[in-house]
DNA sequence: CTGAAAGCGCTAACAG
DNA sequence: CTGTTAGCGCTTTCAG
């Protein structure tokens, strides 16, 4: 291997020159041409490793995702993993699997090995103590501590959602959502969803189940009959005018369990009952909306994350930033605005 | 930050015992206890740096693979980084956008970076010197050096997909591929494909698209409009018993579009014209399949992959391994088997 | 401007 | 078994 020693010998100069070459340090324009001719001559590349040691610093960025089974958590470490190298960061994979024992140990990991900070989707309680002189940007979440959040705008997504099934004809809502004990941020999805059925004088019902039960919702037949048991108790002749016809969900997965479960029912999507989902998710990640959905905004939301890292890094703060515009996809579990009319 | 000499004071040995007990060397059971109860007291964690400068590795393999957008890539990555976590290794992410420059930048990157290996789908020709002393395993594409490869078995996925179309009821086939111009492992396919409708008597058919053009085939019209003309050459009523009515494509995401394609031409799909895709996608990744199709087996493809990786670094070489099963999944672009005798 | 030298934290001889 | 010590390759004073 040729170290920086080596390049120094070839030119002529001491090692410090060469490390000011590479470093833009002062060097007087001779001295820079024998050095970078050297440095193209053996093939020299600088050891990230032991200049890291030195700098006490890497340029490594931690980005802790649950999986990349949802399609969701996959678009948003691709527009991460873009945004990072653009501003010369490397990706060190975390994938946590929802356990906290995990992401515990991933937030350790990346104190030894002197990263420049940690991007993630956490779900554990982050104690700040683990995380002290490291920059932490939260999305999705937020903590009660310094740690800034980046979000899309929840509020607005709600407020969205009960809009669009409004509009398209349902009048009778129900917000159905999984919760986790961090999802404050989450939340404000059904104040938006809620307030809006207010101020149109909506009927709203709202029902939020633990995400524990859910997660394995495809394995899981105790789960599976939970949502189907959930949805027959808000639809059903005997509830008259009462009975649901628009349902929004916290995430597009969700919605097409319901979709299913409503099928199964032998009622008909959209025409009797109407699914709104989250997150936005296309058919094979680029065509068409699985299901109708409030769009995450992924490419800013991954933007503005490398954004806040950086702002931490460099002066020990960042704001939180939970208002990222959100919008309706239109897709199969919605009718088109055009028939209202009928 | 808490040193090894740190703990060496606290525990009034020397730095080399704290360092043995750290790696399992012979170290008195009284002062491995006492050590031990340093660490603990001090919350010691070894900087990784520092070891890794001075062992000339570390526990890092960069993963690169094309992008995320693909829930194949996605899928593929999630179990990787299962397997290599169990082994210990940490993933350093490169997402090369299918650009060769940006592959050829990450593996020089991995070498600065001192990585135990690299585990790729990349696309461009891997030079040998590029990779000098590196362990590399391929994953999908076959290159003429000592690269090893893993993959699934190519020549059965084509076979499979031939006789299922066959099964189900379809004569004419049609094999529909893109390829770039690493793809041999992938060529199997048709090959496989082939054989079977030459031993069954079938009518078979080859079409082979640069990937180059069918890349951006959602965004752009021109590489849109070529298979819709490519697919009617083969589909009319003037061919009469020649028209095709069973095609096997060479993605999943192939598959959708020559479904939309067949759709817009008025053909029904399974009824008129069957379509099997290739991975293996599911809805959401975890329902049902999004087209029927050929799947990979992605967590033994990531398991081989690590094992391959791993005698690569202890041995220096690995075996080839590109014959592993691969299944049909039934979807909604073929008829169920029970129909045939109908 | 330039060179010499001091470590960053750790492991691996080596001598005791 | 245990302590001492020489670096791994790099950046950064500090003299010159």
């Amino acid at each position: 291997m040729v170290t920086i020693k080596d390049v120094a010998r070839d030119a002529g100069v001491s090692v410090g020159t060469v490390s000011n070459v590479l470093n833009g340090g002062r060097v007087s324009e001779a001295r820079r041409k024998l050095v970078e001719a050297s440095i193209e001559k053996l093939g020299y590349q600088v050891n990230t490793l032991a200049k890291g040691m030195r700098m006490q610093k890497t340029d490594y960025v931690v980005v802790i995702l649950p999986n990349l089974i949802n399609p969701y958590f996959a678009l948003l470490l691709d527009a991460l993993e873009s945004e990072l190298s653009a501003v010369g960061k490397q990706v060190l994979l975390c994938l946590s699997g929802d356990d906290a024992e995990r992401e515990v140990a991933f937030m350790d990991m990346a104190k030894q090995n002197k990263v420049d900070g940690i991007i993630g989707v956490t779900y554990s309680k982050v104690e700040e103590e683990r995380i002290e002189n490291m920059a932490f940007v939260s999305i999705d979440r937020h903590y009660k501590s310094h740690i800034p959040c980046v979000a899309g705008d929840n509020w607005q997504g709600g407020w969205l959602a009960a809009e669009n099934l409004h509009k398209r004809g349902s009048t009778n809502l129900l917000c159905f959502m999984t919760m986790s004990s961090v999802d404050s941020e989450v939340r404000k999805r059904r104040v938006g969803f809620t307030e809006y059925c207010m101020e149109h004088d909506l009927s709203c019902n709202s029902v939020e189940m633990s995400e524990k039960q859910i997660v394995s919702v495809y394995e899981s037949y105790g789960s599976r009959k939970l949502i189907h048991n959930m949805l027959r108790a808000y639809i059903s002749p005997s509830l008259g005018e009462h009975s649901i016809d628009g349902i929004f969900t916290s995430s597009d997965h969700l919605a097409t369990i319901v979709r299913e479960e409503l099928e199964e029912m032998g009622k008909r999507v959209p025409e009797d009952i109407q699914i709104i989902g989250y997150d936005g998710l296309q058919f094979l990640n680029q065509g068409k909306p699985i299901v109708s959905s409030i769009a995450q905004p992924v490419h800013e939301i991954a933007k503005q994350a490398v954004k806040s890292l950086t702002d931490m890094i460099e002066n020990g703060k960042a704001e939180d930033v939970t208002n990222i515009p959100v919008t309706f996809h239109e897709g199969p579990t919605t009718k088109p605005l055009e028939t209202i009319s009928e």
